[in-house]
DNA sequence: CTTCATCTGAAGGTAACCACCATTTCGCCG
DNA sequence: CGGCGAAATGGTGGTTACCTTCAGATGAAG
């Protein structure tokens, strides 16, 4: 009984590997939400999932890679990359937005909130936060450029994706104030905002 | 060290104060461009301040504070409070960017690219920078809401204020590619694109 | 049963950071 | 101008926590 072609023929070994993993970012997560990053040592998170010091590592080359969940920018950009072409860069980017964090379940959307939540609350942890945001910043970059039929280091297409990502952060951070707030209606309205010249 | 000793003029001791500093900071941030942050120890920047360890860590109560170069909120706040009531937000916004980053002299104006250049290119460094940001923008916040008569929670204030970081931002990312750039007229241009609404 | 990947436990390295005290340097005032 | 109190600096030793390495146990796969 061997599919070979199926990667999902996974085996007791990549399902249990998975499961560990998971476990120590949970436990990790949860931690650094209750007391803070810093305060948090990597023996606190060990002794609450259950490893060994050495698995930790294994899993998790540093502490601060714990936090790195890898998002949402390839779907991002292929939903981007497929809007109809009539609508301009920002609309599209809105419509993008929209499609994309609207599609999750429930389960992901708490999921998202979750964290968000905590890199917004947790200092330390935002600073984690900026590689990924400039990181977002080149490749949503790269597909308004290729969109658009721009050069990807033309000025205006940088200054529409800071623009975007800047008021993307700028709506998270109103976790630190509402922790109920909607997200995905906030963004969407600015958005609309943006594209309207912000007009104050 | 053996400088010209000027007679009191503001106090030696404050001036000695205030050069011990700088130097420890300039050679931190020196080492952190040409090696990483990680890899530079704080024992290689007391090496080459030539200051004792306590002495360092009297200054900087944390390695991670060497880069936090209090910055131009505050006059960029009050410059931008001082505009003439006539403009619209975004446009006071972008005459008190220019009011404040054109009356630099050179030797700021150098210094502040020297750090915007290392903040932006070394990726540890990038995220000290974030606090910061958020920082800003919410002092930016206040004042715009304050200009424009509206409390400082409100969404479209933050919208606005997430927008011109954002692009702010995105213009000190520039340096990554051109590190001779015009940084304030870019800024300048960029937000008179935001101010157009960003059709591309 | 054999093989091979993974987990563990222990032991150690390194560097940030701190507490404490000796020493030097500066401000000031008699 | 000379010396005294205050402030800044230096050095020493120590603590903590991240991270590495490695030999050996454990359990899955074939």
């Amino acid at each position: 009984m061997s599919e070979a072609s199926d990667p999902q023929t996974t085996g007791l070994r990549e399902r249990k590997k998975a499961r560990t993993r998971q476990l120590i970012q949970e436990h990790g997560l949860r931690l650094f939400r209750e007391q803070g990053y810093e305060a948090t040592t990597v023996q606190q998170i060990i002794d609450a999932a259950e490893v060994s010091e050495s698995t930790f590592f294994r899993y998790f080359p540093t502490k601060a890679e714990v936090v790195l969940v890898d998002d949402f920018d390839p779907i991002l950009v292929s939903s981007f990359l497929a809007q109809p072409p009539g609508l301009t860069a920002i609309q599209a980017l809105r419509a993008s937005f929209r499609d994309t964090f609207g599609a999750l379940s429930d389960d992901e959307t708490a999921a998202m909130k979750e964290r968000n939540e905590l890199v917004v609350t947790v200092p330390e942890l935002r600073a984690a936060m900026l590689d990924q945001l400039s990181s977002t910043m080149q490749v949503l970059g790269e597909a308004v450029a290729q969109r658009t039929g721009r050069p990807p280091n033309d000025p205006a297409v940088r200054t529409l994706v800071g623009a975007v990502v800047g008021v993307a952060v700028a709506v998270e951070l109103v976790l630190f104030d509402d922790p109920t707030a909607d997200l995905v209606a906030l963004l969407d309205e600015a958005m609309g905002q943006l594209e309207a010249g912000l007009r104050l």
